[in-house]
DNA sequence: CTTTCATATGAACATCCGTTCATATATTAT
DNA sequence: ATAATATATGAACGGATGTTCATATGAAAG
């Protein structure tokens, strides 16, 4: 494993080694990265969008989103793994809710930019 | 345009008529989750990040991410067109920032619950 | 006006990702 | 046990996306 620093221009050498310093631990900029990945769906941010308002079961998410039934339980398991959802069992039917309510924080921090 | 709505079963009618009530206009969504996308590369990650504490410019960016100047260029095209970051010219140097510090609140929402 | 340097851009390619379709699992009712 | 219902899951397919490579643009210097 060698690190070979060819060709590059460097025009700022001292901005950029202050800023290197700064920046912060890359496996959590990573992680970071794909946790907006998650919210970075169309189907998904609704999902999490209708959760913030209800608990909800997967059927009724599919009727709400107009969303095949399989698509929604794929992206479920996606809002699972990442610890956007959890869920509870009553019988036949599985309850889904937001997680904690950060993530309620987030969409809000990006929705309010679009909404200027 | 015709809209079927064939074999979806509902379990709990009241909540998806309330909650479809209380969402926000679908094509706000969509666009929220176009601008979480933005944010779910690692590269493009990166890039608004050392922004968040430098204005910088292209080859200095490259430098300091280790990514070719093509490939940051390109992230930056999008970076521009959502509007996440404004530059400025200075003979050949192109200097780059964030637009506005909106969407440092966004990175920090995020960066938050990943660390936490 | 030609060269050099910083940046932009288009095409090509490989990978990733979301949906569909078919089917499996799990729970309840008969 | 068997049927019915709610949900999960794997494979496959098509479209989106990020990087590379080659090249273009645009500004300053000689």
């Amino acid at each position: 494993m060698e690190i070979e620093t060819c060709e590059v221009t460097v025009i700022h050498e001292d901005i950029v080694e202050k800023v290197k310093k700064e920046m912060p631990n890359e496996e959590k900029l990573q992680e970071t990265a794909e946790l907006f990945k998650v919210f970075g769906d169309p189907t998904r941010i609704r999902i999490i969008c209708a959760l913030m308002k209800e608990e909800m079961c997967v059927c009724d998410l599919s009727a709400l989103l107009d969303v095949s039934q399989s698509a929604v339980s794929h992206q479920l398991k996606t809002l699972k793994q990442t610890r956007l959802v959890k869920y509870r069992r009553e019988g036949k039917v599985i309850y889904y809710s937001l997680d904690d309510n950060h993530i309620a924080k987030i969409f809000e921090a990006g929705y309010e930019h679009v909404c200027e």
